[in-house]
DNA sequence: AACGGAATCAACCGCTGCGTC
DNA sequence: CGACGCAGCGGTTGATTCCGT
């Protein structure tokens, strides 16, 4: 089924508004307010629908928007709430005054996620969806882990991947489908407790068969891999290095108090 | 100066959640 | 309690600007 589009009925303008335009929208709303978004335009006297009528106040005729670039501070302020909310975009707006969602999510596509993988800090898509570059991002290649999982389970295309990817545009990719609806849906509490759970042994001094690593590196304990098998319904083993690694970087992250022996 | 690709950002689209009837 | 309508949200698109060659 198939909705018809907002603005399709005839005679509503799309595309960029006039200076003219703004000025009605603006005048009209400080003498009646926004209670109707659907009705404002018809009120007004705009050829606009009402969900356009809508964005363009929020974010962009708003008083109270901040306009200009974003400050150090703000930037590292989405960096953190993105960490914590994910692809929230309006509560991290409301956490930055004068800032729209609109204007978080673009500035985060263009600049922040860049920033992120040049820093070889993980980038969290989603509180499911995670990116992460591998120890060697800096002089290489970008290569990327993702595991994410379905936000939305409406449409035909429900699936989850771990993909690894290079932006040399090369992707090889894990494909994982449950139209069931049977997927465990994983969030980053499922890490902390993973995590933390095998954490506990390892400070008892618990031995554990490791798996992965390389190069020197540590791997990490059979136990944390048979519950992330579990959890993401896969079945890695001892042959994914790289993920392995990451894996490790992303647990340094959740949980900074692990002991320096893993 | 001209061109092409990359970056940016405003705006749109489709979906979800919530309130009302 | 289901249907409907609306506001709000997040993903995506496309026009414009910027920048390197």
């Amino acid at each position: 089924m198939v909705r018809a589009p907002c603005c399709e009925k005839m005679g509503l303008k799309k595309g960029p508004w006039t200076p003219e335009e703004d000025q009605i929208l603006i005048k009209y709303i400080q003498l009646h307010g926004h209670s109707n978004w659907r009705a404002l335009p018809k009120q007004a006297g705009l050829l606009r629908c009402g969900k356009s009528c809508r964005l363009r106040w929020i974010n962009y005729l708003r008083p109270d928007i901040k306009r200009g670039n974003f400050t150090e501070e703000e930037e590292e302020t989405i960096i953190k709430l993105h960490e914590m909310l994910g692809n929230r975009w309006s509560a991290i707006a409301a956490r930055l005054p004068g800032r729209t969602d609109n204007e978080i999510k673009n500035v985060w596509h263009t600049h922040l996620k860049k920033r992120l993988i040049k820093r070889n800090q993980p980038v969290i898509n989603s509180p499911s969806q995670v990116l992460l570059p591998t120890p060697d991002s800096a002089k290489g290649p970008c290569r990327n882990v993702v595991v994410s999982s379905p936000q939305r389970s409406t449409s035909d295309d429900m699936d989850s991947t771990v993909t690894t990817s290079e932006n040399n545009g090369n992707n090889m990719s894990m494909k994982y489908d449950d139209l069931e609806g049977n997927f465990t849906e994983i969030d980053e509490s499922f890490w902390s407790e993973v995590l933390s759970a095998d954490n506990s042994e390892v400070a008892k001094g618990k031995e554990y068969e490791m798996v992965g690593g390389g190069g020197g590196e540590a791997g990490i304990p059979l136990a944390v891999l048979e519950r992330v098998n579990d959890g993401y319904g896969l079945n890695l083993d001892d042959n994914n290095v790289d993920f392995w690694y990451n894996l490790f970087t992303r647990a340094g992250e959740i949980l900074p108090e692990l002991p320096d022996n893993i």
